[in-house]
DNA sequence: CGGCATCCAATTAGATACTG
DNA sequence: CAGTATCTAATTGGATGCCG
């Protein structure tokens, strides 16, 4: 694990993993897809690239996501799920879908535009 | 709401909410219970009283808890979930979930002690 | 009891420039 | 392309003291 701290409960423990900044974004974004640092850097622009990298090594640290470089030039960096961070699925699906209702309910458009919401 | 910020999707808008360094624990305590200032400080013991106010301002801002105060000598306070802050606690026990399984996995004895887990 | 005000230390995050 | 390095700006968080 990327800390050796202790929790005093489960629910802390899970929040460590995925209470990063961009984190839940980053492993929503990679549900059902490979993705690249540059296709990553598009889908969450808000991030600078010195956050995107932080985070991704923090998420690849904990075991929840696999960084597989290619050695050609130029370079190339695939970012993808592990079975730890796949079985987070339910829970990013809850959150989207919470999130999904809280705009329904004010009738405020889902902004999202990519297909995978 | 407390910030008037756009989200570029639901899962954005959902982190925001419960985000915070001790929203979810603070939520999870008071998951069918309500808790007055001092049960709560007992509750998220690594929370000074500064940043538990702080926390227990922001949830409340954004509607997803209830803050009572009770003109007596000396001074009560109590705090409870919203309707908002109910339709929450799927995605609350699910990360308890998440972060119980973890800790089965690797042996770790689960540290709460608490009736509420 | 349930906070708030103030000051300060520490951490975090942005901007910019650079590289294999 | 996929980052790293450096510097600086901004934010966060802790400690302390005080109050109705």
């Amino acid at each position: 694990m990327r800390t050796n701290q202790t929790f005093s409960c489960p629910i802390e423990a899970a929040t460590s993993f995925i209470g990063g900044k961009y984190k839940t974004i980053i492993l929503w974004h990679l549900v059902n897809e490979t993705l690249r640092f540059s296709e990553l850097q598009r889908a969450v622009p808000k991030a600078t690239p010195k956050m995107l990298t932080q985070q991704l090594r923090e998420l690849e640290a904990d075991g929840l996501i696999r960084r597989v470089v290619y050695p050609v030039v130029p370079p190339k960096t695939e970012y993808s799920l592990t079975t730890l961070g796949e079985s987070l699925i339910p829970i990013l699906e809850g959150l989207r879908n919470w999130g999904a209702y809280y705009f329904d309910e004010r009738g405020i458009p889902n902004p999202c535009i990519d297909g995978n919401q």
